[in-house]
DNA sequence: GCGACAG
DNA sequence: ATCTTGTCGC
């Protein structure tokens, strides 16, 4: 383990040796490396993601010259590396009503009172957030660690097997063919977008026209995260906030495109199926990646409407589909109610423009918009006075 | 034994 | 799913 202050004192010294500029906030934290990348070709991105109190944030920081001796210095700061102590340096933006800390300009926020690096508008800036330091023996220290929260204590499968056999048993109520109502009048998308830290997911339905492809009718329904998300039992995950928001809906779809699986799944039961049996609804598996199921991607073709056949288990399970010209294909597969062509037949007329469906796209923004704005915080309250920066 | 694995 | 930045075209 590595002290965080220790850490952070390193990466400034090393980038700002000339301007020694710091500010000592004394403000407990908890995190770990979350990601080392590539950035440009000098350039190498140091991502530290992090839990402090109840905020989710990303601190960063530029590392220029990669290729120059310097960059050796940061290899024992690997991905996965814990880091534990205190902020010491930062300087803190809000952007599109997002916060940042940014440690690259943090010269700039001592020198002038107010940012604007990079051609970003920095509307506030503060270093009182951090005033109401916490007692260290206090201080609730959140393990934010990937393997703990999303893998870790789920890895042994037969921790699951009541949920394998609740899938066999929907296995036998799938049906295959078209059992849509003589007029598709709404069809619905549904997602469910996902707050980390807060350990919130909020549930959305969007209604759409199927004639017009405007929306009609949103439901939405906010619930803790329970279950984890495992490659294979995702319907458990998505399907409880979905039957709630469905609730509340006054008009009833007709037919609902998941952004997931159906029958293209290990046991069959994809969540588009799923949510196709409990609801007795029409449903479209639709999803971005393969789950599982090989394809003939030389013999695809690049245009729209182009499509393989997805076999998994001897079986066609699906359908890679080109729903643009030489874009990367869907995956479509029954969900529930109906065949794999009229399946294809509507998600091509739910792609007019775009690779993803309206209906996903729709729910999709509807779903981001509505996590944003429940766990957004006002972490300026005081500066909305006017006397605030004078 | 190891990799792959919807969102 | 979550997160980031850069580039291009309307």
């Amino acid at each position: 383990m590595i002290e965080f202050s220790e850490a952070i004192n390193f990466l400034l010294l090393d980038f700002r040796r000339e301007e020694n500029l710091y500010y000592y906030s004394n403000k407990p934290y908890t995190g770990l490396i979350k990601q080392i990348s590539g950035y440009s070709d000098y350039d190498i991105l140091l991502l530290l993601k992090c839990v402090n109190g109840n905020l989710n944030l990303v601190y960063k920081k530029y590392i220029i010259n990669s290729k120059s001796e310097r960059y050796k210095n940061f290899e024992y700061l690997g991905e996965g590396t814990e880091l534990h102590g205190f902020l010491h340096g930062y300087s803190l933006t809000k952007i599109g009503g997002r916060i940042d800390f940014r440690f690259d300009d943090f010269d700039i926020l001592v020198e002038k009172k107010l940012v604007d690096a990079k051609g970003y508008r920095v509307d506030k800036w503060s270093w009182r957030i951090f005033d109401d330091i916490p007692n260290m023996e206090n201080e609730i220290w959140v393990d934010n660690r990937e393997g703990n929260m999303e893998v870790g204590g789920y890895k042994n499968d037969t921790d699951f097997l009541p949920y394998y056999t609740l899938q066999n048993e929907m296995r036998e109520k799938v049906i295959k063919e078209d059992r849509l109502p003589s007029a598709i009048k709404y069809i619905a998308g549904v997602d469910v977008a996902y707050h980390e830290v807060l350990q919130k997911m909020v549930g959305g339905i969007v209604v759409l026209d199927a004639e017009t492809l405007e929306v009609v009718e949103t439901a939405l329904h906010e619930m803790e995260i329970s279950f984890p998300y495992i490659p294979g039992l995702f319907s458990f995950r998505e399907i409880p906030p979905l039957l709630e928001a469905y609730k509340k809906l006054n008009i009833k779809p007709d037919l609902i495109v998941c952004d997931a699986h159906g029958l293209a799944h290990p046991q069959g039961v994809g969540m588009a199926t799923h949510l196709g049996i409990e609801l007795d609804i029409p449903t479209i598996g639709c999803a971005k990646k393969r789950l599982v199921g090989y394809y003939d991607k030389e013999a695809l073709g690049t245009q729209r409407g182009d499509s393989q056949s997805l076999i998994w288990d001897s079986q066609e399970a699906g359908k890679a589909l080109r729903t643009q010209d030489n874009i990367k294909s869907m995956f479509v597969s029954i969900g529930h109610k109906i065949s794999l062509e009229t399946a294809c037949e509507w998600v091509l007329k739910l792609c007019p423009n775009y690779r993803l469906p309206e209906t996903t796209r729709a729910v999709d923004h509807l779903v981001n918009q509505v996590l944003k704005e429940r766990t957004d915080f006002n972490l300026f309250p005081e500066d909305d006075n006017e006397e605030a920066f004078q």
